[in-house]
DNA sequence: AATTTTTGGTTCATTATTTGAACCTACGTA
DNA sequence: TACGTAGGTTCAAATAATGAACCAAAAATT
Protein backbone atom coordinates (compact mmCIF):
# COMPACT_ATOMS: atom_id res chain seq x y z
CA UNK A 1 0.00 0.00 0.00
CA UNK A 2 1.04 3.29 -1.04
CA UNK A 3 2.16 6.57 1.13
CA UNK A 4 -0.82 8.31 0.20
CA UNK A 5 -3.38 5.27 0.26
CA UNK A 6 -2.41 4.96 3.84
CA UNK A 7 -2.92 8.76 4.50
CA UNK A 8 -6.56 8.35 2.90
CA UNK A 9 -7.03 5.00 4.75
CA UNK A 10 -7.54 6.72 7.34
CA UNK A 11 -10.00 8.47 6.87
CA UNK A 12 -12.58 5.85 6.60
CA UNK A 13 -12.37 5.88 10.21
CA UNK A 14 -14.35 9.11 10.90
CA UNK A 15 -18.17 8.09 10.70
CA UNK A 16 -21.70 10.12 12.15
CA UNK A 17 -21.23 7.96 15.52
CA UNK A 18 -16.80 8.95 15.44
CA UNK A 19 -16.27 12.70 14.10
CA UNK A 20 -13.30 12.68 16.81
CA UNK A 21 -10.46 10.44 17.17
CA UNK A 22 -6.88 11.02 18.98
CA UNK A 23 -4.04 9.73 17.93
CA UNK A 24 -3.55 7.04 19.85
CA UNK A 25 -7.57 5.57 18.86
CA UNK A 26 -6.23 6.18 15.47
CA UNK A 27 -3.18 4.33 15.95
CA UNK A 28 -5.06 1.48 17.26
CA UNK A 29 -7.77 1.45 14.76
CA UNK A 30 -5.34 1.53 11.89
CA UNK A 31 -2.63 -0.76 13.15
CA UNK A 32 -0.24 1.72 11.65
CA UNK A 33 2.90 3.15 13.91
CA UNK A 34 1.97 6.20 15.96
CA UNK A 35 4.73 8.01 14.19
CA UNK A 36 3.56 7.25 10.99
CA UNK A 37 -0.05 8.02 11.70
CA UNK A 38 1.23 11.55 13.27
CA UNK A 39 2.88 12.40 9.93
CA UNK A 40 0.18 11.31 7.66
CA UNK A 41 -2.21 13.03 9.97
CA UNK A 42 -0.29 16.53 9.55
CA UNK A 43 -0.10 16.29 6.06
CA UNK A 44 -3.85 16.25 5.90
CA UNK A 45 -3.86 18.55 7.99
CA UNK A 46 -2.04 20.98 6.31
CA UNK A 47 -4.26 20.73 2.94
CA UNK A 48 -7.16 21.17 5.48
CA UNK A 49 -8.65 17.75 4.70
CA UNK A 50 -8.75 16.83 8.42
CA UNK A 51 -8.50 19.68 11.67
CA UNK A 52 -7.21 19.28 15.00
CA UNK A 53 -9.28 20.36 17.78
CA UNK A 54 -7.96 23.31 19.84
CA UNK A 55 -8.69 21.62 23.47
CA UNK A 56 -7.89 17.87 23.02
CA UNK A 57 -5.88 18.13 19.65
CA UNK A 58 -8.00 15.48 18.88
CA UNK A 59 -8.74 14.93 14.65
CA UNK A 60 -11.70 15.12 12.84
CA UNK A 61 -12.87 15.72 9.24
CA UNK A 62 -11.67 18.84 7.83
CA UNK A 63 -12.71 22.26 5.93
CA UNK A 64 -11.55 21.31 2.57
CA UNK A 65 -13.79 18.58 2.31
CA UNK A 66 -17.01 20.39 1.87
CA UNK A 67 -15.27 22.47 -0.40
CA UNK A 68 -14.21 19.63 -2.69
CA UNK A 69 -16.87 17.62 -2.48
CA UNK A 70 -19.67 20.47 -3.80
CA UNK A 71 -16.75 20.84 -6.50
CA UNK A 72 -17.55 17.52 -7.03
CA UNK A 73 -21.47 18.01 -7.46
CA UNK A 74 -20.92 20.90 -10.02
CA UNK A 75 -18.40 18.69 -12.05
CA UNK A 76 -20.80 15.72 -11.68
CA UNK A 77 -24.26 16.77 -10.61
CA UNK A 78 -25.57 13.42 -9.41
CA UNK A 79 -27.03 14.13 -6.09
CA UNK A 80 -29.31 17.06 -8.42
CA UNK A 81 -30.10 14.64 -10.97
CA UNK A 82 -31.01 11.98 -8.65
CA UNK A 83 -32.82 14.42 -6.55
CA UNK A 84 -35.30 14.37 -9.75
CA UNK A 85 -35.68 10.64 -10.13
CA UNK A 86 -35.65 9.82 -5.99
CA UNK A 87 -38.48 12.42 -5.92
CA UNK A 88 -40.43 11.37 -8.21
CA UNK A 89 -40.81 7.70 -7.58
CA UNK A 90 -41.99 9.31 -3.77
CA UNK A 91 -44.43 10.85 -5.39
CA UNK A 92 -45.14 8.11 -7.17
CA UNK A 93 -45.12 5.27 -3.83
CA UNK A 94 -45.78 7.90 -1.42
CA UNK A 95 -42.69 6.62 0.57
CA UNK A 96 -39.79 7.64 1.06
CA UNK A 97 -36.41 6.69 -1.04
CA UNK A 98 -32.34 6.91 -1.42
CA UNK A 99 -29.64 6.08 -3.12
CA UNK A 100 -26.60 4.63 -1.99
CA UNK A 101 -23.32 4.15 -3.18
CA UNK A 102 -20.21 2.17 -2.52
CA UNK A 103 -17.38 4.06 -1.37
CA UNK A 104 -14.08 1.96 0.33
CA UNK A 105 -15.97 -1.30 1.31
CA UNK A 106 -19.06 0.82 2.69
CA UNK A 107 -22.46 2.11 1.74
CA UNK A 108 -23.13 5.41 2.29
CA UNK A 109 -26.70 7.48 1.56
CA UNK A 110 -25.84 9.81 -1.15
CA UNK A 111 -29.30 11.26 -1.70
CA UNK A 112 -32.89 10.83 -0.85
CA UNK A 113 -36.23 11.87 -1.62
CA UNK A 114 -39.59 11.82 1.14
CA UNK A 115 -43.23 12.33 -0.13
CA UNK A 116 -46.03 14.05 1.79
CA UNK A 117 -48.33 11.68 0.96
CA UNK A 118 -48.39 10.06 4.75
CA UNK A 119 -48.06 11.20 7.97
CA UNK A 120 -45.34 8.88 8.84
CA UNK A 121 -42.10 8.36 6.66
CA UNK A 122 -38.85 6.44 7.07
CA UNK A 123 -36.30 9.75 8.06
CA UNK A 124 -32.83 9.80 6.23
CA UNK A 125 -29.70 11.96 6.29
CA UNK A 126 -27.51 12.03 3.74
CA UNK A 127 -23.91 10.40 4.40
CA UNK A 128 -25.43 7.44 6.43
CA UNK A 129 -23.55 4.55 6.60
CA UNK A 130 -25.81 1.67 5.73
CA UNK A 131 -25.32 -2.18 6.66
CA UNK A 132 -24.70 -4.74 3.94
CA UNK A 133 -26.34 -7.24 5.12
CA UNK A 134 -29.53 -6.01 7.19
CA UNK A 135 -31.23 -3.36 4.35
CA UNK A 136 -32.09 -4.25 0.70
CA UNK A 137 -29.47 -1.70 -0.58
CA UNK A 138 -26.76 -3.83 1.18
CA UNK A 139 -28.22 -7.14 0.18
CA UNK A 140 -28.66 -6.19 -3.54
CA UNK A 141 -25.00 -4.66 -3.93
CA UNK A 142 -23.63 -7.67 -2.20
CA UNK A 143 -25.74 -10.16 -4.52
CA UNK A 144 -24.13 -8.35 -7.59
CA UNK A 145 -20.31 -8.18 -5.77
CA UNK A 146 -17.48 -10.96 -6.39
CA UNK A 147 -16.86 -13.76 -4.60
CA UNK A 148 -14.22 -11.97 -2.46
CA UNK A 149 -15.90 -9.02 -1.75
CA UNK A 150 -19.44 -11.39 -0.68
CA UNK A 151 -17.16 -13.49 1.89
CA UNK A 152 -15.62 -10.40 3.22
CA UNK A 153 -18.66 -8.70 4.26
CA UNK A 154 -20.44 -11.92 5.16
CA UNK A 155 -16.92 -13.33 7.24
CA UNK A 156 -17.25 -9.90 9.96
CA UNK A 157 -19.56 -10.32 12.82
CA UNK A 158 -22.77 -9.24 11.36
CA UNK A 159 -25.09 -7.17 13.83
CA UNK A 160 -28.49 -8.23 15.20
CA UNK A 161 -30.30 -5.44 14.49
CA UNK A 162 -33.56 -6.40 15.51
CA UNK A 163 -35.19 -9.70 16.34
CA UNK A 164 -35.78 -10.40 13.16
CA UNK A 165 -32.47 -9.28 11.26
CA UNK A 166 -30.85 -12.65 9.51
CA UNK A 167 -27.21 -12.73 10.62
CA UNK A 168 -26.79 -16.78 8.99
CA UNK A 169 -24.65 -16.19 6.33
CA UNK A 170 -25.45 -18.91 4.21
CA UNK A 171 -29.20 -18.17 4.05
CA UNK A 172 -28.36 -14.56 3.54
CA UNK A 173 -26.55 -16.34 0.56
CA UNK A 174 -29.04 -18.02 -0.40
CA UNK A 175 -31.41 -15.28 -0.95
CA UNK A 176 -28.74 -13.43 -2.66
CA UNK A 177 -29.28 -15.59 -5.41
CA UNK A 178 -32.73 -14.43 -6.21
CA UNK A 179 -32.16 -11.19 -5.72
CA UNK A 180 -29.63 -10.95 -8.26
CA UNK A 181 -31.68 -12.80 -10.86
CA UNK A 182 -34.68 -10.46 -10.05
CA UNK A 183 -32.77 -7.33 -9.83
CA UNK A 184 -34.01 -6.70 -6.46
CA UNK A 185 -33.71 -6.92 -2.94
CA UNK A 186 -35.67 -7.21 -0.11
CA UNK A 187 -35.57 -6.49 3.58
CA UNK A 188 -38.62 -6.68 6.09
CA UNK A 189 -37.66 -5.57 9.22
CA UNK A 190 -33.87 -6.08 9.17
CA UNK A 191 -32.54 -3.27 9.84
CA UNK A 192 -35.31 -1.37 12.10
CA UNK A 193 -38.51 -3.42 13.08
CA UNK A 194 -40.88 -1.39 11.47
CA UNK A 195 -39.05 -0.95 8.30
CA UNK A 196 -39.71 -2.86 4.59
CA UNK A 197 -37.67 -1.80 2.31
CA UNK A 198 -36.84 -2.93 -1.89
CA UNK A 199 -33.75 -2.31 -3.88
CA UNK A 200 -32.45 -1.92 -7.21
CA UNK A 201 -28.43 -2.00 -8.15
CA UNK A 202 -26.59 0.46 -9.66
CA UNK A 203 -23.78 -0.01 -12.23
CA UNK A 204 -20.69 2.18 -13.29
CA UNK A 205 -18.96 2.60 -16.60
CA UNK A 206 -17.22 -0.86 -15.90
CA UNK A 207 -20.77 -3.01 -15.40
CA UNK A 208 -19.60 -3.12 -11.85
CA UNK A 209 -22.50 -2.71 -9.19
CA UNK A 210 -21.27 0.29 -7.11
CA UNK A 211 -24.61 1.11 -5.18
CA UNK A 212 -28.36 0.96 -5.16
CA UNK A 213 -31.72 2.92 -5.65
CA UNK A 214 -34.24 1.76 -2.91
CA UNK A 215 -37.86 2.70 -1.29
CA UNK A 216 -38.11 2.37 2.43
CA UNK A 217 -41.42 2.33 4.18
CA UNK A 218 -43.30 1.73 6.93
CA UNK A 219 -44.49 -2.31 7.78
CA UNK A 220 -47.85 -1.90 7.78
CA UNK A 221 -47.90 0.19 4.33
CA UNK A 222 -46.27 -2.12 1.64
CA UNK A 223 -48.67 -4.91 1.08
CA UNK A 224 -49.01 -6.87 -2.13
CA UNK A 225 -49.78 -3.99 -4.53
CA UNK A 226 -47.78 -1.70 -3.30
CA UNK A 227 -44.76 -3.79 -3.64
CA UNK A 228 -45.29 -3.88 -7.41
CA UNK A 229 -45.92 -0.19 -7.88
CA UNK A 230 -42.83 -0.01 -5.74
CA UNK A 231 -40.87 -2.88 -7.98
CA UNK A 232 -41.54 -1.07 -11.48
CA UNK A 233 -40.80 2.31 -10.13
CA UNK A 234 -37.30 1.05 -9.03
CA UNK A 235 -36.31 -0.65 -11.59
CA UNK A 236 -37.32 2.24 -13.97
CA UNK A 237 -35.05 4.49 -11.14
CA UNK A 238 -32.30 2.23 -11.33
CA UNK A 239 -31.81 2.52 -15.16
CA UNK A 240 -32.06 5.60 -15.10
CA UNK A 241 -29.54 6.60 -12.51
CA UNK A 242 -27.02 4.49 -13.62
CA UNK A 243 -27.45 6.09 -16.98
CA UNK A 244 -26.97 9.43 -15.48
CA UNK A 245 -24.16 8.63 -13.35
CA UNK A 246 -22.66 7.20 -17.12
CA UNK A 247 -23.09 3.96 -15.76
CA UNK A 248 -23.88 0.58 -18.06
CA UNK A 249 -26.61 -1.48 -17.43
CA UNK A 250 -25.89 -5.18 -17.70
CA UNK A 251 -27.15 -6.19 -21.08
CA UNK A 252 -29.66 -9.13 -20.33
CA UNK A 253 -31.85 -6.89 -18.13
CA UNK A 254 -33.67 -5.68 -21.04
CA UNK A 255 -34.72 -9.20 -21.97
CA UNK A 256 -36.15 -10.36 -19.10
CA UNK A 257 -40.00 -10.57 -17.96
CA UNK A 258 -40.25 -9.69 -14.62
CA UNK A 259 -44.08 -10.80 -14.07
CA UNK A 260 -43.35 -13.04 -11.08
CA UNK B 1 6.79 18.21 0.23
CA UNK B 2 5.71 14.60 1.21
CA UNK B 3 4.17 12.23 -0.81
CA UNK B 4 0.83 12.26 0.37
CA UNK B 5 1.15 16.58 0.02
CA UNK B 6 2.00 15.65 -3.17
CA UNK B 7 -0.93 13.96 -3.70
CA UNK B 8 -3.53 16.55 -2.63
CA UNK B 9 -1.86 19.68 -4.07
CA UNK B 10 -3.40 17.63 -7.48
CA UNK B 11 -6.85 18.09 -6.13
CA UNK B 12 -6.34 22.02 -6.33
CA UNK B 13 -6.21 22.34 -9.73
CA UNK B 14 -9.59 20.91 -10.26
CA UNK B 15 -12.23 24.36 -10.63
CA UNK B 16 -15.62 24.95 -12.02
CA UNK B 17 -13.89 25.98 -15.15
CA UNK B 18 -11.76 23.45 -15.31
CA UNK B 19 -13.39 20.34 -14.04
CA UNK B 20 -11.27 17.21 -15.63
CA UNK B 21 -7.68 17.13 -16.54
CA UNK B 22 -6.09 14.95 -18.43
CA UNK B 23 -2.30 12.96 -17.04
CA UNK B 24 -0.37 15.40 -19.54
CA UNK B 25 -2.30 18.30 -18.48
CA UNK B 26 -1.84 17.28 -15.19
CA UNK B 27 1.73 16.88 -15.29
CA UNK B 28 2.22 20.79 -17.16
CA UNK B 29 0.07 22.00 -14.25
CA UNK B 30 1.87 20.10 -11.28
CA UNK B 31 5.44 20.32 -12.40
CA UNK B 32 5.83 16.94 -11.48
CA UNK B 33 7.04 13.67 -13.52
CA UNK B 34 4.69 11.73 -15.57
CA UNK B 35 5.12 8.82 -14.01
CA UNK B 36 4.72 10.25 -10.25
CA UNK B 37 1.74 11.85 -11.37
CA UNK B 38 0.00 8.91 -12.81
CA UNK B 39 1.03 6.91 -9.47
CA UNK B 40 -0.37 9.42 -7.38
CA UNK B 41 -3.93 9.94 -9.50
CA UNK B 42 -4.25 5.60 -9.45
CA UNK B 43 -3.78 6.20 -5.30
CA UNK B 44 -6.79 8.93 -5.25
CA UNK B 45 -8.51 6.83 -7.75
CA UNK B 46 -8.62 3.86 -6.20
CA UNK B 47 -10.02 5.94 -2.56
CA UNK B 48 -12.69 7.47 -4.83
CA UNK B 49 -11.01 11.16 -4.38
CA UNK B 50 -10.80 11.44 -8.11
CA UNK B 51 -12.58 9.11 -10.60
CA UNK B 52 -11.79 8.56 -14.52
CA UNK B 53 -13.67 9.27 -17.70
CA UNK B 54 -14.56 6.14 -19.40
CA UNK B 55 -13.99 8.18 -23.15
CA UNK B 56 -10.71 10.16 -22.67
CA UNK B 57 -9.47 8.45 -19.21
CA UNK B 58 -9.32 12.18 -18.20
CA UNK B 59 -9.74 12.53 -13.96
CA UNK B 60 -11.78 14.49 -12.13
CA UNK B 61 -13.18 15.09 -8.37
CA UNK B 62 -14.52 11.35 -7.66
CA UNK B 63 -17.42 10.03 -5.57
CA UNK B 64 -15.89 9.93 -2.25
CA UNK B 65 -16.06 13.95 -1.84
CA UNK B 66 -19.74 14.73 -1.57
CA UNK B 67 -19.54 11.64 0.90
CA UNK B 68 -16.82 13.00 3.13
CA UNK B 69 -18.42 17.04 3.07
CA UNK B 70 -21.19 15.98 4.29
CA UNK B 71 -19.58 13.76 6.95
CA UNK B 72 -17.80 17.20 7.57
CA UNK B 73 -20.81 18.50 7.86
CA UNK B 74 -22.07 16.55 10.29
CA UNK B 75 -19.22 16.72 12.53
CA UNK B 76 -19.03 20.53 12.52
CA UNK B 77 -22.19 21.76 10.73
CA UNK B 78 -20.30 25.06 9.15
CA UNK B 79 -22.85 25.39 6.60
CA UNK B 80 -25.74 24.23 8.93
CA UNK B 81 -24.92 27.03 11.37
CA UNK B 82 -23.97 29.44 9.05
CA UNK B 83 -26.67 29.85 6.53
CA UNK B 84 -28.84 31.06 10.27
CA UNK B 85 -26.61 33.71 11.06
CA UNK B 86 -26.45 34.52 7.11
CA UNK B 87 -30.23 34.45 6.71
CA UNK B 88 -30.47 36.95 9.68
CA UNK B 89 -27.73 39.32 8.13
CA UNK B 90 -29.50 38.98 4.64
CA UNK B 91 -32.85 40.23 6.05
CA UNK B 92 -31.82 42.59 7.89
CA UNK B 93 -29.96 44.53 5.31
CA UNK B 94 -31.79 43.08 2.73
CA UNK B 95 -29.01 42.14 0.78
CA UNK B 96 -27.19 38.86 -0.47
CA UNK B 97 -24.70 37.70 2.51
CA UNK B 98 -21.95 34.82 2.12
CA UNK B 99 -19.67 33.22 3.97
CA UNK B 100 -16.09 32.35 2.27
CA UNK B 101 -13.32 30.25 4.07
CA UNK B 102 -9.35 29.81 2.73
CA UNK B 103 -8.48 26.59 1.39
CA UNK B 104 -5.19 25.87 -0.10
CA UNK B 105 -4.57 30.11 -0.49
CA UNK B 106 -7.76 30.32 -2.07
CA UNK B 107 -10.65 31.61 -0.86
CA UNK B 108 -14.30 29.57 -1.27
CA UNK B 109 -17.98 30.32 -0.99
CA UNK B 110 -19.14 27.78 1.60
CA UNK B 111 -22.08 29.17 2.35
CA UNK B 112 -24.62 32.21 1.43
CA UNK B 113 -27.97 33.66 1.79
CA UNK B 114 -30.52 35.70 -0.34
CA UNK B 115 -32.91 38.32 1.00
CA UNK B 116 -36.36 38.79 -0.92
CA UNK B 117 -36.48 42.93 -0.06
CA UNK B 118 -35.74 43.60 -3.87
CA UNK B 119 -36.27 42.52 -6.84
CA UNK B 120 -32.67 42.53 -7.96
CA UNK B 121 -30.11 40.42 -5.82
CA UNK B 122 -26.05 39.66 -5.91
CA UNK B 123 -25.98 36.44 -6.82
CA UNK B 124 -24.12 33.14 -5.73
CA UNK B 125 -22.95 30.31 -5.48
CA UNK B 126 -21.77 27.48 -3.00
CA UNK B 127 -17.64 26.55 -4.10
CA UNK B 128 -17.19 29.59 -5.94
CA UNK B 129 -13.76 31.34 -5.86
CA UNK B 130 -13.02 34.58 -4.40
CA UNK B 131 -9.99 36.72 -5.85
CA UNK B 132 -8.29 38.26 -3.07
CA UNK B 133 -7.22 42.25 -4.76
CA UNK B 134 -11.09 42.69 -6.19
CA UNK B 135 -13.18 41.53 -3.33
CA UNK B 136 -13.88 42.62 0.33
CA UNK B 137 -14.01 39.33 1.25
CA UNK B 138 -10.43 38.75 0.45
CA UNK B 139 -9.02 41.83 0.76
CA UNK B 140 -9.79 41.74 4.58
CA UNK B 141 -8.47 38.15 4.98
CA UNK B 142 -5.31 39.79 3.19
CA UNK B 143 -5.39 42.38 5.66
CA UNK B 144 -5.02 40.41 8.59
CA UNK B 145 -2.67 37.76 6.67
CA UNK B 146 1.26 37.30 7.87
CA UNK B 147 3.42 39.61 5.62
CA UNK B 148 5.07 36.52 3.20
CA UNK B 149 1.09 35.56 2.20
CA UNK B 150 0.41 38.93 1.11
CA UNK B 151 3.54 39.90 -0.87
CA UNK B 152 2.82 36.01 -2.75
CA UNK B 153 -0.61 36.91 -3.58
CA UNK B 154 0.09 40.81 -4.54
CA UNK B 155 3.00 39.62 -6.77
CA UNK B 156 0.86 37.71 -8.79
CA UNK B 157 -0.55 39.34 -12.08
CA UNK B 158 -3.37 41.02 -11.04
CA UNK B 159 -6.45 40.67 -13.41
CA UNK B 160 -8.61 43.76 -13.75
CA UNK B 161 -12.26 42.59 -13.49
CA UNK B 162 -13.67 45.86 -14.24
CA UNK B 163 -12.63 49.37 -15.27
CA UNK B 164 -12.47 49.91 -11.88
CA UNK B 165 -10.27 46.98 -10.24
CA UNK B 166 -7.74 47.98 -8.19
CA UNK B 167 -4.20 46.48 -9.37
CA UNK B 168 -1.57 48.70 -7.91
CA UNK B 169 -0.27 46.50 -5.09
CA UNK B 170 1.07 49.68 -3.31
CA UNK B 171 -2.29 51.36 -3.62
CA UNK B 172 -3.68 48.03 -2.06
CA UNK B 173 -1.35 47.53 0.39
CA UNK B 174 -2.06 51.22 1.70
CA UNK B 175 -5.94 50.29 2.11
CA UNK B 176 -5.29 47.06 4.08
CA UNK B 177 -3.70 49.00 6.73
CA UNK B 178 -7.30 50.54 7.64
CA UNK B 179 -9.09 47.82 6.72
CA UNK B 180 -7.27 45.81 9.41
CA UNK B 181 -7.80 48.86 11.84
CA UNK B 182 -11.15 48.83 11.31
CA UNK B 183 -11.86 44.96 10.83
CA UNK B 184 -13.91 45.80 7.80
CA UNK B 185 -12.98 45.97 3.87
CA UNK B 186 -14.91 47.49 1.64
CA UNK B 187 -14.98 46.93 -3.05
CA UNK B 188 -16.84 49.22 -4.67
CA UNK B 189 -16.66 47.81 -8.56
CA UNK B 190 -13.62 45.80 -8.06
CA UNK B 191 -15.25 42.37 -9.47
CA UNK B 192 -18.39 43.66 -11.09
CA UNK B 193 -19.13 46.87 -11.69
CA UNK B 194 -22.61 47.32 -10.14
CA UNK B 195 -21.85 45.42 -7.19
CA UNK B 196 -20.41 47.21 -3.74
CA UNK B 197 -19.32 44.41 -0.89
CA UNK B 198 -18.47 44.83 2.87
CA UNK B 199 -16.55 42.36 4.40
CA UNK B 200 -15.57 41.41 8.26
CA UNK B 201 -12.83 38.56 9.13
CA UNK B 202 -13.65 35.52 10.54
CA UNK B 203 -10.68 33.52 12.90
CA UNK B 204 -10.02 30.14 13.80
CA UNK B 205 -9.19 28.84 17.35
CA UNK B 206 -5.53 29.89 16.88
CA UNK B 207 -6.76 33.28 15.66
CA UNK B 208 -5.54 33.17 12.74
CA UNK B 209 -8.03 34.86 9.65
CA UNK B 210 -9.15 31.85 7.94
CA UNK B 211 -12.24 34.19 5.83
CA UNK B 212 -15.01 36.44 5.77
CA UNK B 213 -18.36 37.28 5.55
CA UNK B 214 -19.45 39.58 3.37
CA UNK B 215 -22.78 41.19 1.96
CA UNK B 216 -22.93 42.69 -1.29
CA UNK B 217 -24.96 44.83 -3.00
CA UNK B 218 -25.88 46.83 -6.16
CA UNK B 219 -23.96 49.66 -6.26
CA UNK B 220 -27.22 51.83 -6.40
CA UNK B 221 -28.44 50.61 -2.73
CA UNK B 222 -25.69 51.10 -0.99
CA UNK B 223 -26.17 54.43 0.48
CA UNK B 224 -24.42 55.46 3.94
CA UNK B 225 -27.45 54.42 5.80
CA UNK B 226 -27.17 50.74 4.85
CA UNK B 227 -23.48 50.54 4.85
CA UNK B 228 -24.09 51.98 8.80
CA UNK B 229 -26.76 49.10 8.81
CA UNK B 230 -24.51 46.55 7.23
CA UNK B 231 -21.36 47.64 8.92
CA UNK B 232 -22.71 46.79 12.33
CA UNK B 233 -24.69 43.45 11.13
CA UNK B 234 -21.49 41.85 9.64
CA UNK B 235 -19.29 42.91 12.38
CA UNK B 236 -21.84 40.88 14.98
CA UNK B 237 -22.07 37.97 12.37
CA UNK B 238 -18.35 37.83 12.52
CA UNK B 239 -18.29 37.26 16.28
CA UNK B 240 -20.50 35.04 15.99
CA UNK B 241 -19.32 32.65 13.10
CA UNK B 242 -16.34 33.08 13.95
CA UNK B 243 -17.26 30.81 17.67
CA UNK B 244 -19.41 29.07 15.76
CA UNK B 245 -16.65 27.23 14.21
CA UNK B 246 -14.58 26.86 16.93
CA UNK B 247 -12.78 30.17 16.02
CA UNK B 248 -11.21 33.11 18.43
CA UNK B 249 -11.88 36.61 18.20
CA UNK B 250 -8.97 38.83 18.55
CA UNK B 251 -8.71 40.54 21.48
CA UNK B 252 -8.52 43.81 20.86
CA UNK B 253 -11.75 43.84 19.02
CA UNK B 254 -13.93 43.95 22.23
CA UNK B 255 -12.60 47.32 23.20
CA UNK B 256 -12.54 48.81 19.82
CA UNK B 257 -15.11 51.92 19.13
CA UNK B 258 -16.18 51.90 15.75
CA UNK B 259 -18.31 54.79 15.68
CA UNK B 260 -16.28 56.52 13.24
C1' DA C 1 -3.71 6.17 -46.35
C1' DA C 2 0.58 7.01 -44.49
C1' DT C 3 3.03 9.75 -41.17
C1' DT C 4 3.79 12.54 -37.29
C1' DT C 5 2.39 14.16 -32.92
C1' DT C 6 0.30 13.62 -28.73
C1' DT C 7 -2.04 10.95 -25.57
C1' DG C 8 -2.36 7.76 -21.41
C1' DG C 9 0.37 4.48 -19.32
C1' DT C 10 4.69 1.51 -17.87
C1' DT C 11 9.50 0.00 -16.59
C1' DC C 12 13.37 -0.40 -13.40
C1' DA C 13 17.81 1.06 -11.54
C1' DT C 14 18.79 5.00 -8.66
C1' DT C 15 17.50 7.90 -5.02
C1' DA C 16 15.14 9.89 -1.35
C1' DT C 17 11.47 9.36 1.72
C1' DT C 18 9.04 6.66 4.90
C1' DT C 19 9.18 3.87 8.81
C1' DG C 20 9.15 2.42 13.81
C1' DA C 21 11.34 1.45 18.43
C1' DA C 22 12.50 4.19 21.79
C1' DC C 23 12.15 8.53 23.80
C1' DC C 24 10.25 13.11 25.42
C1' DT C 25 7.01 16.21 27.68
C1' DA C 26 2.62 17.50 29.60
C1' DC C 27 -1.41 16.54 31.92
C1' DG C 28 -4.68 14.19 34.80
C1' DT C 29 -5.30 10.80 38.55
C1' DA C 30 -4.56 7.79 42.51
C1' DT D 1 4.71 12.04 44.56
C1' DA D 2 4.30 8.43 41.57
C1' DC D 3 1.94 6.54 37.86
C1' DG D 4 -0.53 6.07 33.53
C1' DT D 5 -1.73 7.97 29.37
C1' DA D 6 -1.99 11.47 26.10
C1' DG D 7 0.20 13.87 21.91
C1' DG D 8 4.36 14.43 19.74
C1' DT D 9 9.55 13.62 18.20
C1' DT D 10 14.13 11.38 16.89
C1' DC D 11 17.23 9.01 13.64
C1' DA D 12 19.35 4.77 11.72
C1' DA D 13 17.43 1.17 8.93
C1' DA D 14 14.14 -0.27 5.53
C1' DT D 15 11.31 0.61 1.96
C1' DA D 16 8.86 3.07 -1.21
C1' DA D 17 9.07 7.02 -4.44
C1' DT D 18 11.22 8.81 -8.41
C1' DG D 19 12.18 9.96 -13.41
C1' DA D 20 14.39 9.14 -18.02
C1' DA D 21 13.36 6.31 -21.43
C1' DC D 22 10.09 3.50 -23.35
C1' DC D 23 5.27 1.53 -25.19
C1' DA D 24 0.87 1.31 -27.54
C1' DA D 25 -2.84 3.65 -29.25
C1' DA D 26 -5.45 7.48 -30.51
C1' DA D 27 -5.56 12.07 -32.83
C1' DA D 28 -4.00 15.25 -35.84
C1' DT D 29 -1.56 16.27 -40.01
C1' DT D 30 0.29 15.35 -44.48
Amino acid sequence: MGTVSKALSLLTYFSRSRTEIGLTEMVKLSGINKATVHRLLSELLQHGIIEQTAEKRHYRLGPALPILGSLREAAVPIREISKKVLQLISDLTGETSHLSLLRNELLHVVSFAYSSRHGTRVTMEDGTQITFHSTSSGLVVLSFSSQDFLKKMLSKPLQKHTSLTEINSKKIEKKLLSFRKNYLAESISGFELDVHSLACPIFDSSRRCIGAVAIAAPVSRMDTSSIKVTTSALRKAAVELTNSIGGVFPEDFKNLNFNE
